[in-house]
Parts: C-alpha cells; sequence; structure tokens
DNA sequence: TGAATAGATCGACAGGTGTCAATATGAAAG
DNA sequence: CTTTCATATTGACACCTGTCGATCTATTCA
C-alpha cells in the first residue's frame, strides 16, 4: 500500500536570460509566456498560495476554499503542474500537491531578479 | 514645443503579500493576476525587454523588431502602461516609453521574492 | 491653413480560456 | 467481482484575446 505515481511534467528550461538584461528572442519570450500565462489566473494564484502555505494538498482539499467544482480544480492544478509549477504524486486514491519553490524562483529570475 | 504629456495610468498596488507566504484572498489574487496577465504574452515580454535594453524607446522603433502592425503594437503598450509595467510620455509626435523597475520588483516579490 | 506623420481607436475575425455537468478511470474496500 | 470514492477527461458554452485594415486624433512643418 501507499504506493506512490509520479505524474510526469514536461518543463521547459527559462534559462538563463532575463527580461531587463536584453530583448528576449522569440523562443525564451514563448517559454517565458507559457509559465506566466499558468500564474495569470486568480484561482490559479490563489491555489498556489494554498499549497504554499501548506507544504502539501489534497486535490479534494482545493474544492471549498476556491469555491469551483472537482473539474475545474482538476483543470488548474493540471495547468500549473504542465508549468512546472506544481509536483503532484498521486497515493492511493488521493493526488497530493506542493509547489516547486525552484520553479517559482527560475520565473523571478526571468523576470529581473 | 518638445512639450510633455504624461500619459495617466491606475494602478493596483500588489502589496504586500506573497503567493508563497500565506492563502491569497480574492482581491490579491485579482490584482496580481492583472498584472501577471500583462506579461503573459510573448510580444509583450519581447517588448517589454526591448524598452528595458535601451531605457527609452519610441513606439516607431517597435514595430520592426516585433514584427507587429503598427495598431497591434498601440495595442500592447497600452496593456503593459495599464498593468504599470511600462510608462510612457509623449514628446511631440513620439511617445516614449520605459520601464518601471519599481513594478517589476513589486511582481517579483508578490511571485515570493 | 493645409499636408504629413506618429500614434490611438474601432470593427471584425479566428483562436484561446474558464466553467460545469456528465462520464470515464483507477485504486481501495467489502 | 462489485461498490465506492477521488480524480481525470470530455463536451459544450460564453467570454476573452491577439491580430490587422481602416479610420480618427493630434502634432509638426511648409
Amino acid at each position: 500500500m501507499t504506493r506512490t505515481k509520479a505524474i510526469p511534467v514536461a518543463t521547459t528550461d527559462l534559462c538563463c536570460s532575463s527580461v531587463v538584461d536584453a530583448p528576449l528572442d522569440e523562443d525564451e519570450a514563448a517559454d517565458l509566456a507559457r509559465v506566466l500565462t499558468a500564474l495569470s489566473d486568480p484561482v490559479r494564484l490563489r491555489l498556489l498560495s494554498i499549497v504554499a502555505a501548506r507544504d502539501e494538498v489534497c486535490s479534494c482539499d482545493l474544492e471549498g476554499p476556491l469555491q469551483r467544482s472537482q473539474p475545474t480544480v482538476s483543470h488548474h492544478t493540471r495547468i500549473l503542474a504542465d508549468a512546472g509549477l506544481l509536483v503532484g504524486e498521486r497515493r492511493g486514491r488521493w493526488t497530493w500537491w506542493r509547489v516547486d519553490g525552484d520553479r517559482l524562483a527560475a520565473v523571478r529570475a526571468a523576470l529581473g531578479g
């Protein structure tokens, strides 16, 4: 029991130039825009902040605070996971989510951090 | 001559809580999402990086590098200006743009910087 | 005043996005 | 195996967004 199944994610690099350093080329801009698009929704920002605050959160604990249906919550976790910002792990019937702090730091760095 | 006309901008606060500190309330999330939406487009990211690299740039110097029509460039500068990330100043027939570094820093901070 | 020019706005169109009900998937328990 | 339950996926819908041609606005210069 307590089997673990990793959820695979393909994540772009976001390395190493920042918006304020030099003009971005089209690929760099597209990669950064993808991650920022994932972050540019109020429900997803709240979702992310809830997970960050508790280190690890089950999907079932998100519907309430977010006041969204189960499919909608699943939709948002998927988008954040695809962007590499959220990492999901299936344990039994539940999926546990945590924030990838390094990924978030990379976004800040790309924004001139 | 060389008259100056400021372009008014209404900018939300973005102060002071970060995504990783505690769950965002709906207003905080909405405000941050608005700025991130402005940043979540590849053309706008390149536009921003071009302006940042040169300190001050005229609209007319953006169409070429961005390979977009004049109305489209104007559309994007407006969105970035509305988000408080770009500041425009009309001098004669030209509009000069510069990046608001503090605003960009505030976004990074809101992202956990 | 009138012509030229930089930029903003309008209108239209294709494609993308958030939402939920319904349904499918897959793991655990009986 | 069947039931149950958490999550994922599908399908449909309204709304939003990036784009450009056409037009309007405002400033400079003749």
